[in-house]
DNA sequence: AGTAGAACTGTGAGCGTTAACACCACGTTG
DNA sequence: CAACGTGGTGTTAACGCTCACAGTTCTACT
């Protein structure tokens, strides 16, 4: 029916129309759901796309129409659980939404790469970035999205005037820092994240701010940088002060694991001697020894909250309104905590 | 400067020109380093650019060149590790090779969702698509993959004529079962993945081979999920054979946790009484209780590798070879295995 | 001196689609 | 019966870029 040397290039829509004996537009109308267009006419073309099997091309159609439909995210060091989940939240509701996603990953974020990557999707004709900037370096690369496009951070500050969704993190702080004190504990300990990661700021705060008010002493935090082994050596360094030391609010579950093993290595009895509470409830959190008690973070919200915020933004038009939007954590009891006897 | 009714749009081409009073092909040379431009005007141009703050518009230019220099990525459930992990590798790579990517996540893989995937993504326009396959159905879409659209498979099989990367399977069986019978265990039993994943499918194959090979009994396997909890439950059937279990080959990290968590509860002492060994050695394995003897896979190479193959399939044009690349998984010893006494 | 070639620059067409408008046939209305 | 709307369709012009080709100027060689 159409010769091998025809056969060569994807068919278009103009070969679509010559099959169905009808214009270009016709084909585009039917394409698009446009409502007058004959049933009968319809059909033919129908077929024709069938028999041909034509596939429009979306890189035409955004050039003329200005639209991409895709979104571009910009992310860091994905392996982790919490921005892994962040991102699939995003792209199922991105997709919902009738929408792509582009992904920019950045190994080091700070504020020039953020802005290369702004730009390439910017380049790439995005109809709107979400920034997933859980560093501070990366929220201020916020004020660098060109004017006009909608953009969202999540797990960011208030930086750059764009719309913001992320968990609350001093209320999970809250949670469980007043979780260990009810249980009796004189005071509480913690092993916090890297320092300028504003979940870590939120959680050291949280902690503190909650000592603060309870009247008691706070002592000095350890830092440690998200990693099992990090908090492993905050759990040797921890041990080293048994007797004083029978409450630890670590700033994630990761790291609790460390600690945990740390513990465990000095025969420290948890939480026979002392407390621990974690953050983010990863799915391994419920099987460590003893299942840990920690604060769940539901990032797939999250993803999709921001994907709602931002494609009220697009579809708006220009003059749309900064939003703020904050994802409750949630406690979650298991056995790494006790009454202190 | 410029007019307030002027600003509106993004500046083009041809505004570049006219500022930098030459033609929108000398911009476009500039641009793309074309080397016959005086190093006068080239200047000229880039002053203008700057001034006017142009970008270019990579729509335009696809449509022309043919080429979108975006990459499509098909994944299922980029919340677990390993996919995490491939993903993050793929990303860089790509990026690096100057491309960009578009990721469709699935929720369930099945052949007419890997289809609909792999057709957003071709009207999309995207160079080359990888499908993360590690199902027997989603390796089977591969098929649907467009006459002359490049694609390779990742942890899949050899399904559809297309290139495939993964790591070694079955090796990494071997390698987990043959330290397992080395320390005198009379026997191995195995907590299995899904049936339909090809991965399950070749670390049962190596396990029960290299039980085979040895003359040993091969035990009933048990099915898991990969989810800790399944590989609690696993534990728990586990501990009810005691005396007879003396040695578990786990199919991943996690449900290996979950069996660790078991025999725990049960009293079961690892590695005294039973030896477990993991697959995938996910960052939190090494401070397991005890910390995991288990078999690394490297994701990122894999992600790598998969990048080369599809990038040198683009550039080399029609005629390309079907390539099969294979990881190598590495053993790795940590502290739940002991020799049997 | 004349011509070839190199270096640089401009012109026009075209990529595949949608938007805007023009057109036609038909029925409905005053 | 003229005027008008309306459903259905075609024509033409963008969208912003690159490609192919056609100049133009200048240097170098015969």
């Amino acid at each position: 029916m159409v010769g091998p040397e025809a056969r060569r290039r994807a068919p278009v829509m103009a070969d679509v129309a010559k099959v169905a004996g009808v214009s270009h537009q016709t084909v585009s109308r039917v394409l698009n759901d446009h409502p007058s267009v004959s049933a009968e006419t319809r059909t033919r073309v129908l077929s024709a796309i069938d028999q041909l099997g034509y596939r429009r091309n979306l890189v035409a159609r955004a050039l003329v129409t200005r639209h991409s439909r895709t979104l571009g995210v910009v992310s860091f060091d994905t392996t982790l659980y919490g921005p892994a989940s962040t991102v699939y939240g995003i792209e199922r509701a991105a997709r919902e939404a009738g929408y792509f996603i582009s992904i920019v990953s950045l190994r080091t974020i700070d504020r020039a790469g953020v802005r290369e990557a702004i730009g390439y999707l910017t380049e790439q004709g995005v109809d709107g970035i979400v920034v997933v900037a859980p560093q501070r370096s990366a929220a201020q690369a916020l004020a660098d999205v060109p004017r006009g496009m909608p953009a969202v951070a999540v797990e960011g500050g208030q930086a750059g005037g764009v719309s913001v969704v992320s968990v609350d993190q001093v209320e999970g702080a809250v949670l469980a820092t007043r979780h260990l004190l009810e249980l009796g504990h004189e005071t509480v300990w913690h092993v916090g994240g890297p320092a300028d990661w504003l979940e870590a700021e939120g959680r050291v705060r949280g902690w503190r701010e909650t000592l603060a008010a309870a009247g008691r002493a706070v002592p000095e935090p350890l830092a440690g940088d998200w990693s099992p082994r990090s908090g492993y050596r905050a759990g040797q360094r921890l041990t080293a002060m048994t007797g004083e030391v029978t409450a630890v609010f670590v700033a994630n579950d990761q790291m609790a694991l460390g600690v945990l093993r740390a513990f465990m290595e000095e025969g420290v009895r948890v939480p026979g001697q002392i407390s621990i509470v974690g953050f983010d409830d990863i799915p391994e959190s419920e099987f460590f020894s003893p299942p840990l008690t920690t604060i769940r973070q539901d990032f797939g919200a999250v993803g999709r909250r921001s994907i709602d915020v931002l494609v009220r933004q697009i579809e708006a038009g220009e003059p749309y309104v900064r939003e703020s939007h904050v994802v409750p954590p949630r406690f979650v009891l298991r056995a790494s905590t006790a009454r202190v006897r």
